[in-house]
RNA sequence: GGCGGCGUAGCCAAGCGGUAAGGCAGCGGUCUGCAAAACCGUUAUUCGCCGGUUCGAAUCCGGCCGCCGCCUCCA
């Protein structure tokens, strides 16, 4: 069951081969770095792609790299560099950060620059077909010669007219509603050969063409946050079904913006964000991973730091519990209690994201696993089989969520392990004061000890 | 003005007609040399406001108030 921005409603979801999703996500413009609000669509678009695989589905993902439009352009030239010299550095800074949220990858991330012959394609059967026209070099599609043109967000075209803004150097167009295909070569300005005139491709028709390529006329998903809505994907219909006659896309999946402290983020605001200024902060990719991955995707998110710090608080409840499973001597065997508790946690879990990605749902029955657990614990009922299939279980739902750390049990250099050893000889000689203050030492080098009745533990503040 | 969304405890957040999930924070207690972690108890007679429908509404309908986004190639 997912929401549907076409239709308006939840929908039941089918795609149209079945067991294998064509997935198509609006990938970065490359002119800068990209900032929280823009991963926060990548996050719930990765949980959407994360829960299909997770439900067994084959899922085909094409991420599109927009590497030429007037941002890029104009940041080439502010610099003095070649355009592809330009994004070059964004798109790498990009990935890594993809690599820091836990984004599962995409199969491809054509870039726009290499598919420019894609486009022509379209745009020369666009003219042909009469849905486009050629003003002084530049091409238009037409959109009163498309019908069903506000279709996705459900905008009457007659009423577009109304106090819209004409850019100076689209003035020549037939009707101001209508969008630029191609753009005429400028001076100073990258372009391309084409039968209809040099110049570049406008930016809606880069994505038709790399969905068309690489997933089909056809695709299941098309995610982007609603921003995107108008004119973008309402821009991606028109020319894709004037082009194919064929359903562009049937489900669009529309992730709602983030703000910071109640505000839209802006850099005029001073409350402009990159991942790399968090990361600076000290916050922890996986807590941002999880305030982003933990409201629902068509609620505002409203980031603040509080919540970034609730955020990393909740998953240390989280890895604090794997970290009992993981330490704990638990006597062999196994309970049908813990087996049963497993067994609706991923029920629950499971049921809870079929229902339009209800992520809350889905959290709280970690949380009921987790509370079930350590109360286990407490009365020394869990065994030891029971322990491993619960960490089984968690590294399961993880496939969904990504958010666990790699390693439980760190660790630690040795001389940091021969001052624990003096602390636990100064504990046995009751001698506090060297024991706590060496507790203290370790604490400001990120290292918390607990002391319990099978001994001395450490963990490494990480989140 | 048009289109869309939201308003649930100090904070975050489920709920989709049957009597308020979950997380964070706080407070009291157990455990501990002290802590930490964990556990037990506690924190909304009430879901922006006002009406209506119903045996019964946070949930449906009408009105009002407040907030956010899009309608400009800003995700």
């Amino acid at each position: 069951m997912i929401y549907n921005t076409l239709s308006g409603r939840i929908e039941e979801f089918k795609p149209l081969e079945e067991g294998v999703v064509k997935l198509y996500t609006c990938g970065p413009t490359v002119y800068d770095y990209a900032h929280i609000g823009n991963f926060r669509s990548y996050v719930a678009e990765d949980l959407l792609k994360r829960f299909l695989k997770f439900l067994g589905y084959r899922v085909i993902h094409v991420m599109n790299i927009t590497d030429v439009d007037d941002k890029t352009i104009a940041g080439a030239r502010a610099e003095g560099i070649s355009l592809k010299g330009f994004t070059a550095k964004y798109e790498k800074a990009f990935f890594e950060d993809i690599e820091t949220l836990r984004l599962d990858k995409a199969d491809y991330y054509p870039k726009a620059t290499e598919h420019v012959e894609d486009m022509i394609k379209i745009i020369q059967g666009l003219l042909e077909k009469g849905y486009a026209y050629e003003k002084e070099g530049s091409i238009y599609f037409r959109i009163s010669s498309f019908p069903e043109y506000g279709k996705l967000s459900k905008i009457k075209k007659e009423e577009l007219k109304a106090g819209i803004r004409i850019d100076a150097d689209e003035y020549e167009k037939e009707d101001v509603r209508d969008f630029a295909l191609w753009k005429a070569k400028k001076p100073g300005e990258p372009s391309w050969p084409a039968p209809f005139g040099e110049g570049r491709p406008g930016w809606h028709i880069e994505c038709s063409a790399m969905s068309m390529k690489y997933l089909g006329p056809t695709i299941d998903i098309h995610a982007r946050g609603v921003d995107n809505i108008f004119p973008h994907h309402e821009n991606e219909i028109a020319q894709s079904e004037a082009y194919t006659g064929k359903q562009f896309v049937r489900y669009w999946f529309h992730v709602q913006h983030l703000i910071v402290n109640g505000e839209k983020m802006s850099k005029s605001k001073g409350n402009f964000y990159t991942l790399r200024d968090l990361l600076s902060m000290g916050f922890s990719p996986r807590a941002i991973r999880y305030l982003l991955l933990t409201t629902h995707y068509r609620k505002v998110l409203n980031f603040t730091f509080d919540a970034l710090y609730q955020a990393t608080a909740s998953l240390k409840r989280i890895t604090d519990f794997l970290f009992e499973l993981e330490t704990r001597n638990f006597s062999d065997g196994q309970t049908e209690e813990a087996r049963n508790m497993i067994e609706k946690t991923k029920k629950d879990f499971t049921a809870a994201l079929l229902d339009d990605l209800n992520i809350s749902g889905a959290i709280a029955a970690i949380f009921e696993m987790i509370h079930w657990g350590n109360k286990a614990m407490e009365g020394e009922k869990l065994k030891k089989k029971d322990a491993e299939q619960i960490k089984l279980l968690f590294y399961d739902l993880d496939r969904v969520l990504a958010i666990l750390p790699e390693k439980i049990i760190e660790e630690l250099p040795d001389e940091i392990m021969e001052l624990i050893k003096k602390r636990e000889e100064a504990r046995k000689n009751r001698d506090f004061a060297t024991a706590d203050a060496i507790r203290d030492e370790l604490f400001k080098k990120g290292i918390i000890l607990e002391d319990t009745k099978e001994g001395t533990r450490w963990k490494i503040i990480k989140t």
